[in-house]
DNA sequence: TTTATCATGTAAGTCGTTACATGATTGA
DNA sequence: TCAATCATGTAACGACTTACATGATAAA
């Protein structure tokens, strides 16, 4: 149920289309969640018929029609319980295709192994360059209008830095980590 | 298709039953994979009918008869080839309910996110505690059998101990984030 | 006596991915 | 002219969880 959580909060801010809602999971929270536009479709529908959100279509001429939702206020009310109900998980069961490959590392051989791990170190090097960027511009042009909405709003809004933080931590963490392994094969 | 690989990949060592699958994520690798007993069952039978493992009873008077999984040469033959395979994805999509309410913390205040940080950090030091924990016996008896099976075979493996750093550095790493966000809410 | 461990399975339901279908506008 | 962006949806499938059903033995 968390998925509709995320929608309910992002349209506890204001009212948006199930592609707008997309483009935010992507920009904004793709760290911490993913979802499909046929998903979010789903489960827009889903909620529209439990009342906890409603949904109107708005003409545009230069582009096609879109439904835009709006939270309900019972919507809302679930939102808000959500939001301050103590947490049972804290850490994320994950299943990791690429550690459990590693798991099994021996019988791969360490050449295999090797090769694993720089690509997965460029790949997170890469990761981390694109989270570091929008920080770099916003340092250079302070006040500026040159980010993307989710970095401008991502900018007044310190949870929102923490969570940045928590994924820098983790990609540089995964880095250190990949670089002692390496030097531990050669 | 991973749970397949990590399936063949524990009876490639050795044939045992769905239930011995089942410990053995627990406690080998529940920080990369978990499944739950029916997962196992299921997919077990569903390698069989696709002759990548057969099956026999084992009768017991002790305890309930059992069903011991043994691999086949196909099934070991797709092992190795899901085993040597360029991976195709490095970090893992990951879908946290912690982090997401955190992104929301504004709406829900302070208070109610500094003592959700402190709940956290109580669950992730006991995790890395526990983790610590077998290193610490196998340092002061060395060469004793009071581990636990896994940790056994984990001290003849030096992936199983890259495995087991990583899980440690990111506990540390999300202890260190949630420390900082602490001192900075206060 | 109750709980934990060992042991296997079925059924229903939820959540998530992939593929398919459609179509307008804008910029390279 | 081709790709990208905007925009909405359906259908099928795959992966995972939860609940249910059963039952023996051993230890606290």
């Amino acid at each position: 149920m968390s998925l509709r959580s995320a929608i309910l909060g992002l349209l506890n801010k204001e009212p948006m289309s199930g592609y707008a809602i997309k483009t935010l999971f992507d920009e904004a929270i793709n760290f911490i969640w993913q979802a499909e536009l046929s998903q979010i479709y789903r489960e827009l529908d889903a909620m529209e018929k439990e009342g906890l959100v409603t949904s109107s279509i708005e003409q545009q001429h230069d582009r096609p029609n879109k439904r835009v939702y709006s939270i309900t206020e019972s919507g809302r009310a679930r939102f808000m319980e959500w939001l301050t109900a103590v947490p049972e998980q804290f850490l994320v069961p994950k299943r990791d295709e690429f550690m459990l490959r590693f798991f099994f590392g021996s019988l791969a051989g360490d050449d295999v192994m090797k090769r694993s791990l720089e690509q997965m170190l460029l790949h997170v090097r890469k990761a981390r360059e694109a989270l570091l960027e929008p920080m770099r511009i916003a340092a250079r042009h302070p006040g500026d209008a040159l980010m993307a909405r989710a970095d401008r709003a991502c900018r007044e809004d310190r949870y929102c830095g923490f969570i940045k933080k928590r994924a820098l931590m983790t990609y540089e963490t995964m880095i250190r980590w990949a670089e002692e392994c390496l030097a531990e094969l050669k």
